[in-house]
DNA sequence: TGAGCAATGCCCAATCTGGGGCATATCGTT
DNA sequence: AACGATATGCCCCAGATTGGGCATTGCTCA
């Protein structure tokens, strides 16, 4: 199975294109006892070419269903992939985030379309979409349990392989990160400290707190504050841990 | 190898302590060929629990030195894995991030502490701090180059365990029960909405959504929305998913 | 059937925030 | 030497937020 997946690895490395990074997928989900597999950016896909990364081999029909419903940030498998760094069962689940009945209905609909039960890796970088590699089993056919493994290593060589597919693509706007100020002065904003506060605590003017919070903001296109905050976790220039720490 | 790997997924999820893990890990690491290991959170610690996952067998005085430049966020192997989903060599490092003089000799550094070339593997969770899981040889040593794969299994498995360890440990946070109407309009106030955007969108009157928000935010103790919004998705309350969307 | 709570509404006043603009000093890099 | 990025400072001002208080309706549960 190594020997497999160097080899997976090595092809995917000299993929220029994303139809040829989806031929070799396809190929070792098939080998590997999987009818489907899925790369991609948790993101609400609507035409454009840079919505995000994605590719698949799922039922006609699926992707509309999909993307008619927005699914991209909210289903239960992508939800579920946000709280881990390796892969799980979609079997898991249930122990893994809240099921609400909108999702108990989109897994309904999944088997439907001849989706059975699958495995997820889950793929996150700082700054960009979450995503994750999914491979899935047809509706009624087992899983193969013993693949996880092999599951998770295609699984992330895959998706960076698409993400250097998709930056080549459109190399664009490379989104500045936050200064090191900027970042300081957002901690204690997540914190819920006043602009002033925060000009105190770090020894600055009110004016040069305003000043960094607000360029923090117009990195993020963060309209306020709250969103700021929100944007700022969930990229990871903050983190629960360092905010609520004490 | 795929059974080492195997084994050691098992053993790793049946551990309970993070002793138990480091003692694993360091095992499978003079397995595969490499005198150290690294599994961290990169935050700068200075001492709490909670401050983050950590565990290591490097160099005795590397610790300190690593901790007194305060390298948890900036060291050039994290900062390059800020933009990988899968594990690299540290040979990569300059195609990966630009080395500033201070990063050559925090390099250099390591190898007079005796850390050679290594591997690293990205964790990365949404909503918490970035980690990653390094496996590295002695100076002078060779790197086990074809090692990558394996590396990369073991580095994500080892991780998560971690995280799970950790969990384990912090003390349960106990949930203010917010009303649905307050969660409705918290979910607007985490997308950066004002009071007044809020009761428009939900029909009320600019008032009432003050109050529903007011009431939130003395549920958590929150002095200000973004405290709020941080605490509300910290807790579950609210959840990234509903937030971002669409 | 009365207490408690969720949801709704309104008013006031002090403070905070967000959007402008202007300006200087210090770094690197080019 | 010029440029860009970062960090620092100050001013103005409209609108948003927060912290008080007061009051009605409808529902549930003991």
């Amino acid at each position: 199975m190594f020997e497999r997946v160097d080899a997976f690895v090595r092809d995917a490395r000299q993929a220029t294109m994303a139809d040829e990074l989806g031929q070799l997928l396809g190929e070792v989900a098939g080998e590997l006892g999987f009818s489907y597999f899925a790369l991609t950016h948790h993101v609400a896909f609507d035409g454009g070419v840079r919505d995000g990364v994605r590719l698949h081999n799922y039922p006609c029909g699926w992707q509309e269903y999909f993307d008619a419903r927005k699914l991209g940030p909210s289903d239960p498998v992508h939800r579920a992939s946000h709280g881990t760094s390796v892969g799980f069962a979609w079997s898991e689940l249930p122990r893994m985030i809240r099921l609400t009945e909108a999702d108990q209905q989109v897994l309904d609909d999944a088997g439907r379309f001849g989706i059975g039960n699958g495995f997820t890796v889950p793929a996150h970088v700082p700054g960009e979409s979450n995503g994750s590699c999914s491979f899935a089993a047809a509706q009624g056919a087992a899983l193969p349990e013993e693949q996880l493994a092999t599951v998770q290593l295609i699984g992330a060589f895959a998706f960076e392989a698409a993400r250097r597919i998709w930056r080549m693509r459109q190399p664009p706007v490379e989104q500045p990160a936050l200064t090191g100020r900027q970042v300081e002065c957002l901690l204690w904003v997540a914190r819920g400290k006043s602009d002033w506060e925060v000009s105190q605590i770090l020894g600055i003017s009110h004016e040069t707190a305003k000043r960094h919070i607000k360029q923090a903001r117009e990195r993020y296109g963060s309209s306020n504050r709250s969103l700021l905050a929100v944007n700022a976790l969930f990229d990871g220039a903050i983190s629960f841990r360092e905010v609520l720490r004490r």
